[in-house]
Parts: C-alpha cells; sequence; structure tokens
RNA sequence: GCCGGGAUAGCUCAGACGGCAGAGCAGCUCACUCGUAAUGAGCAGGUCCGGGGUUCGAGUCCCCGUCCCGGCUCCA
C-alpha cells in the first residue's frame, strides 16, 4: 500500500504501518507491557514524543523509563514540573532554563523584589509538584513562529532572549519554535519553551525529590544577573531514587574533609588563612610514604632531584610570561629593599617550570644530557578565587610533584610515550587502575606561541594518548597558556572520575628562556620542555586516595598498621615485646594498654574508629604460645593462635606488595 | 569574585520572646583486669569565630571582617 511506511525495531525486525501512525500506537502493536512503560520514542535516533507521526520509513525504538534517554526526559519532564509548581506558588517568577542533568535536573528562577528560596520553600514546592502529578496533566507540544513565541512569553524575559537567540539557520527556515503546554483545570495552562520531547503526562513522573537550591549566573556569565537555580533528582522508580540517595550518602561518608578530621589526618586552621591545609603526624605519615615511594620511582625511572625556593623576583615571571597570562591566580607581590627607591618586588612561585628552567640554563647542554628531568616535589601558592577553595582538592597552598624534561623535538613523543607508562604505573600503584584521558587544547583567550607549534604539540599528545588503548576524550580550549596537555583521570571506588596526572607539552618557555642544546652536528639547537605532575598535587592525590579506599588506607600506606591490645595488665610485657619486635622490623605500631578500657572497646577504636588494618590481641593463651589473635579491618571474625611469625610474614608481604 | 546558608566544649548538636550557657560522645580521675564493635561512677572542659554598635542587659538584634558549607564562575 503506498501510505504504509515500513518501523525497523531495535532487533532489526521490520513491521509496516500506515503513514501518520505514532510511537505510541507502535508501542502497543508490539505489546502491552512495552505501552505502558513507553515515555518517548528515537526516531532515526531522534528523541519524539509519543504522539508524534511518522510519516517515512524509519528505525524506530520505544524509550523506556530505566534507560540512559529515558531517565532524561523524566528528568526534564521534571524540571517543567518544577518551574509549573514555582510560579504557581511565586507570582511574577521569571523562569530561564531547566535542563536534565546527569543523576537529576535543575531549573533557573528569578523572583520579584529579589526574593530568594529558603529551605522550607523547597519543601512547600516540592509538595506543589505532588500535587501537579497527581493531577495527570497532559504534555501538549505545540509549534508557533517565532514572532508568536516572543509574544506568548511577553512577560518571560529569559524566554524572549532563548527565542531572539534561535538562530533561523537552525529551524529550517521556517523560523518555528515548540513550546510545551500543561492544560490543567482552574488555571491557565502551564506553558514552556522547549524543544521536547516529554513524558505523554506528569502522571508518568514522581520518583523525585528537590536536592538544594544555588545561585547561579544566567548563561554560566559571572557579569550577568545572578538566577537561583533549585536541583532536583529523578528517577525511574522509588528504588531507582533511594539507590541513588544511597549513593550519594555514601559519597558523603567518604568526604575527606570529614575524614581528614575523624582520622587526624589534617587541618585547616583559621588562623592559618582559607585552602591553607597543615598536616597532623598520621597524615604526615601517609604524605611521607607517598613522597618516599613516589621519589624511589622517579630515581629509577632517571629523574634528578632538585629544589628551588617559594619566591623569586618579578622578572622572573616576566620572562615566563606569568605575569602576563597568570597574574590573577598569583598572591600579590611583596616589595622588599624599599630603602633606596621604589624596593623590589617578589613573587610567591604559582609554579616551579621558571626554575627549572633556569638549572637547566645554568651551564651549556649537550644532546647528550638529553633528556634531563628535573624533579622537585614544589611547593606553589595560588591566589584561588574565596569561593572556590574546596579541601584538599582545591587550595591556595600545595605541592607538586613535579618534574621538566627537557629532550630534542626528534626525542619528544617517544618521551611522552614512556612518560605515560611510568604514570599509568606509578598510579596503579596507588591502587588507581581504572582511567581515561583527555587532551586540551590551546585556549581561545590566553595563549603565546603560533598556532602551527600549537598544533603540533597537540598533535605529538594526541598520536601518544591514542597509543595507549584508553578512551581519549576531547577538552576544548582547556590548556595552559604555554601549551596542550594531556591529562589523565582516575575512577575511584565509586566510580566518580578525578584528575590526577598532568602532562603538558611545551615550545614556548624554551623560547622565551632562549634555551639551547649542543648536537651532535655541533650546532645549538632549541630543545621542547614537557611539564609534569603525576599526583597532580600531594594534597589533591591524598584527597583522592582518602575517598577512594574511604579511610582505610592500605596497610602499605595506613599511618598505623598494627593496634597492639593486651587482654589484661599482666600481658603487657608480651605486648611490649610484641611491639617492640614490629618496629625493629620497620612497622608502624601503636599500644592500647589493658588500663584505657575494655578489650571491646579498644577493637572498636583500632579497627572501626581508627581503622587501623590488624588488631593484634594477645592474652593468656597467646604468651603461652608467642601467637597473636589476628583481627582483621574488613573481616568479621579473628583469627585465633596465629603464630607471631606467621603473622609478621603476612604483613611483610603486604607491604612488600604495597596492599 | 557572585548568590544563599552557617560558626555555641576536642567532635556532633540543643539553646521560642534579648534575662545565671546545656546534652551525648571524646578527655581526665577512681573502681573494674575483662579474649575481639560502646563497664560503671565522678571530675573537668566555653573569648558562644573576631571587632564595633543598639540596649539596664546580647550567644540571641544591627554593621564590618575572618573562616566553613552548597552552588555559579574558575581550576592541580
Amino acid at each position: 500500500m503506498a501510505d504504509d511506511i515500513t518501523v525497523t525495531l531495535p532487533d532489526d525486525s521490520t513491521r509496516s504501518y500506515p503513514k501518520g501512525t505514532t510511537p505510541a500506537e507502535v508501542a502497543v502493536s508490539i505489546g502491552r507491557r512495552l505501552a505502558k512503560d513507553a515515555l518517548v520514542a528515537s526516531v532515526d535516533g531522534e528523541l519524539v514524543d509519543l504522539d508524534h507521526p511518522l510519516d517515512h520509513d524509519a528505525r524506530v525504538a520505544i524509550v523506556t523509563p530505566a534507560s540512559p534517554d529515558g531517565r532524561e526526559v523524566l528528568r526534564h519532564s521534571s524540571a517543567h514540573v518544577l518551574a509549573q509548581a514555582v510560579t504557581d506558588l511565586f507570582p511574577g517568577a521569571r523562569y530561564a532554563i531547566g535542563p536534565a542533568i546527569d543523576g537529576g535536573f535543575y531549573y533557573d528562577f528569578e523572583l520579584p523584589d529579589d526574593a530568594h528560596f529558603t529551605d522550607d520553600d523547597l519543601e512547600r514546592i516540592e509538595g506543589r509538584m505532588r500535587e501537579i502529578i497527581a493531577e495527570d496533566q497532559p504534555f501538549v507540544r505545540e509549534e508557533v513562529a517565532r514572532d508568536e513565541g516572543l509574544e506568548r512569553f511577553a512577560d518571560q524575559p529569559y524566554k524572549r532572549e532563548i527565542i531572539a537567540r534561535v538562530d533561523d539557520s537552525e529551524v529550517g527556515g521556517g523560523a518555528v519554535i515548540s513550546l510545551y503546554r500543561n492544560p490543567r483545570a482552574g488555571r491557565a495552562d502551564f506553558v514552556d519553551l522547549c524543544r521536547g520531547p516529554h513524558v505523554s503526562s506528569t502522571s508518568r513522573l514522581g520518583a523525585f525529590q528537590l536536592m538544594r537550591v544555588a545561585g547561579a549566573y544566567w548563561r554560566a556569565d559571572e557579569h550577568g544577573p545572578m538566577l537561583q537555580r533549585i536541583y532536583g533528582t529523578a528517577w525511574e522508580s522509588p528504588a531507582a531514587l533511594a539507590e541513588h540517595l544511597h549513593r550519594l550518602e555514601e559519597a558523603e561518608r567518604r568526604d575527606h574533609r570529614r575524614l581528614g578530621a575523624e582520622l587526624d589526618l589534617f587541618s585547616f586552621p583559621e588562623e592559618v588563612g582559607s585552602g591553607l591545609a597543615v598536616f597532623h603526624p598520621k597524615g604526615g605519615m601517609v604524605r611521607t610514604i607517598m613522597e618516599d615511594y613516589s621519589r624511589r620511582r622517579h630515581e629509577a625511572a632517571g629523574y634528578s632531584f632538585v629544589t628551588s625556593p617559594h619566591i623569586t623576583k618579578a622578572h622572573l615571571f616576566e620572562t615566563s610570561g606569568h605575569l602576563e597570562w597568570f597574574a590573577d591566580s598569583m598572591f600579590p607581590p611583596m616589595l622588599v629593599d624599599e630603602g633606596s627607591g621604589e624596593g623590589t618586588a617578589y613573587y610567591l612561585k604559582p609554579m616551579n617550570c621558571p626554575f627549572h628552567i633556569l638549572i637547566y640554563r645554568s651551564r651549556t647542554r649537550s644532546y647528550r644530557e638529553l633528556p634531563m628531568r628535573l624533579f622537585e616535589f614544589g611547593t606553589v601558592y595560588r591566589y584561588e578565587r574565596s569561593g572556590v577553595v574546596h579541601g584538599l582538592t582545591r587550595v591556595r597552598g600545595m605541592t607538586q610533584d613535579d618534574a621538566h624534561i627537557f629532550t630534542t623535538r626528534e626525542n619528544m613523543t617517544a618521551e611522552l610515550r614512556s612518560l605515560l607508562v611510568f604514570v599509568l604505573e606509578l598510579l596503579g600503584d596507588f591502587g588507581l587502575n581504572d582511567f581515561y584521558l583527555e587532551l586540551s587544547t590551546k585556549p581561545s583567550d590566553k595563549a603565546v606561541g603560533t598556532d602551527e607549534a600549537w598544533d603540533e604539540a597537540t598533535e605529538a599528545l594526541r598520536s601518544v594518548a591514542m597509543d595507549m588503548n584508553l578512551e581519549l576524550v576531547l577538552d576544548e580550549g582547556g590548556g595552559a597558556f604555554y601549551g596542550p596537555k594531556i591529562s589523565v583521570q582516575a575512577r575511584d571506588a565509586i566510580g566518580r572520575a578525578w584528575q590526577v596526572s598532568t602532562i603538558q607539552l611545551d615550545f614556548q618557555l624554551p623560547a622565551r628562556f632562549d634555551l639551547h642544546y649542543v648536537g651532535a652536528d655541533n650546532e645549538r639547537h632549541r630543545p621542547v620542555m614537557i611539564h609534569r605532575a603525576l599526583f597532580g598535587s600531594i594534597e589533591r592525590f591524598f584527597a583522592i586516595l582518602l575517598e577512594h579506599y574511604a579511610g582505610a588506607f592500605p596497610t602499605w600506606l595506613a599511618p598505623v598498621q598494627v593496634s597492639v591490645l593486651p587482654v589484661a595488665d599482666r600481658h603487657h610485657p608480651y605486648a611490649d615485646r610484641l611491639v617492640e619486635r614490629l618496629r625493629a622490623d620497620g612497622f608502624r605500631v601503636e599500644l592500647l594498654g589493658a588500663h584505657e578500657d575494655t578489650i571491646k572497646k579498644r577493637v572498636r577504636r583500632a579497627k572501626h574508629q581508627e581503622l587501623v588494618p590488624y588488631v593484634l590481641v594477645v592474652g593468656d593463651r597467646d604468651v603461652e604460645s608467642e601467637t597473636v589473635g589476628v583481627n582483621a579491618r574488613g573481616t568479621d571474625d579473628p583469627d585465633y593462635d596465629v603464630p607471631v611469625e606467621t603473622f609478621v610474614a603476612r604483613l611483610a608481604a603486604e607491604v612488600a606488595e604495597r596492599r
């Protein structure tokens, strides 16, 4: 029949329908269950409403709630319900944009008279949303001319701005925009400008929760108006919502700021200043182990160790370009030696590279010395804007495991390749094994160097990244001012991605500092620089590990590896000997004496509060037969009567294998 | 930097209206000496973030600052 169309389903089967059939009807023809679950449809890869008539042969997939597309539609529709609720409860409220996001949705509003939402408002709004959902309001798509759209949203300046921005060429000539209307009894319909698609009715929603209210700039422009954003989460079922909320709780449980205080690892004394951490003995111990291990690996990988001061005269950062490009992120200068004239300006260093360059430049270099790899745990200070500091992951003073590799242009790619292998191995040694790479290209606003140099450097990084067999994502414009970078993103135990290592290729600073080496041809050549930090910063990496392990550091990193608990005072001499023995073998041991508390309470403290890997309880039987009772973290039942030597061997093996 | 919220004992928090600053846990002391996730009793613990102001009187109200939290913007 001429008026029939052929629909190809996801399993590649085909069915014939009259032209104008809707996806809803297709779903019905496939099965009742599917028809009931259907939210929207994908037609040749594009999402459309269920009542969107099919007018040509197409691949059609019915989208159900528990799919990524399905969740996105649920969230997007929930955002509309949020906007409806807010406009109902707050007459005169203006609504701006309300997209689905990862895990939920938000909507940006502007209330009359600069009013703000409170937490109580959030509850009222959520209540109104539940009413709207119970009212079973349909979502009705409408297409109108742009001019009509401008009229319909006469009192909604943000909507008008969006409509005005719609490019004629994008909407297929007709300059048509789409709206979604929720008809309802007793009130004017709620209408929102929207591309769609949406669920057929508000009754399809429900497993949602409003989360918080926050400020957000209109169109992400910090010079534009500040709107009020309400965040919510929405899922296909109450169970999925509960699971999501549970994941949030789990993330909170792992929060390094909370664990840092609980485990007595570090703090941020108010007296010191925002974003400036002090590490306490236990945190300092973990940090020292991390650094020591890193040093050993770097030494084995052919790095030389250097050090440099924390401050320097302004001239150095003028030459490097930092004062021109990076000054906003630098602490203001201090003027010294002011006796005669205006004095000399010194800056706290925001980066270590200029110092390493001066070390390179301290004498003529031969090609035989290259690649020259200069490594330093270099502490840098960056003047982060006051609102952005966050625990150890965003600070104003940090120590980078920083190195600068000076090499020839010919060797650059090989060096990058071996460097990436080195990075992934080192991160793996700390228990991070799930990576992807991100390639950051030339920033559009601030960058030094020619496009050709940027292209060459970017291509070199890309080709090496491609060889690693890891997922590679593009971060357009995310490079530093002097060069593109690859960053290694590591996924932690609960699947969150953290940026750790960065590797930057730099043709600019060698030129700015006029660096050379003498080649085999006895001519002077310009070296290439690679900037790289593998932990990123020790502080941030520390935080990542803390969250990854939820505070339960593996034995080789744990600040206290073993707690020895004598059952009663008469077991103290044996316990003391045991502690001495373990310490002599280089293990980190604490003794929790019998006078301190009951055995139960001491076990609880060591194992469940301090998260010590091994709790050793020693009593009469142990004294008699040179054994220990081993209560290992992560197990429920202790091993009784374990010979000391057996335990020591087990501990030594774990530390040696970095477990 | 911007919007909103906050800061009370080491920690978590309570303190309508402005009227003698509290609890639990942690700490210390004593008793208990106990075999693997909270023994009992007692004691001590405070610049109510700092500085100004209003008031007979301020933890509480107002202003300024510091720091923290959730976002935005920015980023290792």
